[in-house]
Order: C-alpha cells, then sequence, then structure tokens
DNA sequence: TATTGTTATACTCTATAACTATA
DNA sequence: TATAGTTATAGAGTATAACAATA
C-alpha cells in the first residue's frame, strides 16, 4: 500500500488544488485590474467593506508587516475609495474605513468575480453539499 | 428560489475556496521561504524540474512579461540552482535547465509541501476519491 | 520583417528598522 | 515602557517600451 502523501489518488487532489489556486488567484486579479486595483489593494477594500477596523488589524488580517498597510490605504485614499478616521477611544488608532464610492466598487468587485459562478454552476446542489463538507473538513 | 450566485451553499463553498487558497498559497511561500527561495522563484525552479525549456515558454506557464524571467531566473543561476544553456536549434533562444543541486531543492521543495499531507490526511480514499471528481468538474 | 532574450524604467508589494505621538 | 501608525530603505515582482542578435 502506497503511503498517504505520495499515493497517485493524493497527487491527483493536491494537482487539482493547485489548479483550483492558480485560477482563483487569475480571476481575482483579472477582476481587481478591471476596477484600476492591485490585488493587495482590493483584498483591503474588500474587508474594510465589511467592517472598518484599524490598521494594524489589516495588517493582521491580510499576514503582512504593517507598514506595508499605510501604502496600500494610502493609495486607496488618494483614489477616493477609503478614509482614515480617529478613533474617540484611543488617539494613537487611525480606523480606515470604505467612502461611498468604495463601497460600490467592493460590491461591483464582488459581482465580477465569477469564480462564485462559473465553476460551480456545474454541480448540483447535492454536490455542493458535499464539496463543502469535504473542503470543511480539509481545513478543519 | 434564490439563484444559483447568491444562494448561501454557494456563498459558503466559495468562502471555503477562498481559505483553501489563502492556506495553500501561505504553505507554498513558507515551504519557498525554508529553501531561501521567493515564491515565484521556486514556481520556476519547480517547473524547470519538470522539463528544462526556453525563456519564453516560463513566462507563458507562469502567465507573466518575458523580461521578467531574465530577473528570476539571474537570481536562481546566482545562487547556481540554474543555468541558460544555448539552443543548438535556434541560436535566439536560451534553455533554462536545473542544476544537479537545482534538482535536489526542487525536491526538497516538494517534500517540504506538506499542503498534500495534512489536510487531506483526514479523508478516506472514497472521500478523496468524490473530492477530486468535483474538482475536476470544477475546473473543467 | 518577425522573434528571442535582454535592458531600462517605473510602480507596487514586502520586510526591517527607526521615528512620533500617544498610552 | 509599551503600542499605533508612519517613514526610510532595500529587495523582489510586475508591465511597458526599446534594443541587439538571430531567424
Amino acid at each position: 500500500m502506497p503511503s498517504r502523501r505520495t499515493d497517485p489518488l493524493t497527487l491527483e487532489v493536491v494537482e487539482l488544488i493547485g489548479s483550483v489556486v492558480a485560477r482563483y488567484h487569475e480571476e481575482y486579479e483579472d477582476a481587481a485590474a478591471s476596477h484600476q486595483l492591485t490585488g493587495a489593494q482590493a483584498r483591503v477594500l474588500n474587508l474594510l467593506s465589511l467592517e472598518p477596523m484599524p490598521m494594524r488589524r489589516i495588517a493582521q488580517q491580510l499576514k503582512c508587516e504593517p507598514s506595508n498597510i499605510t501604502g496600500i490605504v494610502d493609495r486607496l485614499e488618494s483614489r477616493g475609495l477609503v478614509e482614515r478616521r480617529p478613533d474617540p477611544a484611543d488617539r494613537r488608532v487611525k480606523l480606515a474605513a470604505p467612502t461611498q464610492e468604495g463601497l460600490q466598487t467592493a460590491d461591483r468587485l464582488r459581482e465580477s468575480l465569477d469564480f462564485a459562478r462559473e465553476p460551480l454552476a456545474g454541480l448540483s446542489t447535492a454536490e455542493r453539499t458535499v464539496l463543502r463538507d469535504l473542503l470543511k473538513r480539509m481545513l478543519g
């Protein structure tokens, strides 16, 4: 019996996941570019569209250094998509929040991400349920 | 009946795929960094470990501009992991090929990618077969 | 003329370290 | 003294345009 790490089935699944990852990234970058945004800018804008938050927390969510967020938010702010607000509770903190236009852009970004439709459209409800449960266990 | 694009089940699957993508990337970058490579360098080295190829074809595979490959291969070459060879059939072409050390690094890189083991280890053979078939249909 | 690889340029993202203003 | 955000710096990836060698 081949080891679970190197058996053909596991390798095939790993390869397929790699393909899904590549396709997901491609589509995400394309969707961002269609709104004149980089991938990082789109991720930050999407994050803030769910909930305004301190600069530091954006860095934690994106798993990068806080100093990088300064520039990304600078560029979003200079385009009028995001603004910095003071935090009444702590004057050291700056809360980044999307503007009206930023929220609209975030919505359109989500819509143009047809990774939600295209690849899953061919699966029935039952199949998507199975896929959901398998992915949940993979990530568990 | 909610549209297929916005129903809760589809959104949940899309969310899960996003998590898989994030985790895959994190582990890939970590594995690359553990060999003092960037993600892009690791992808090129892995590609060449399967088959030497012209600079231009590397760019096609990575879906980026050929001018970028020059620098990435420069850095791999300066570390002795890759070399440039002339193509006997066309003197314009340079074939990039891994060195012995490059092949060893590519092998160790693959081994340290425990994305193959960790998340799939919890699934039975039958479940991995189902997952494989669903992913194939998603990508088809 | 067309193609291959390279160079030059400019922008973005990234980590590290030092700085400022608050706490 | 510790923390939040910024600045300064350097390295890497990216696209664009122009170039030399070859086809």
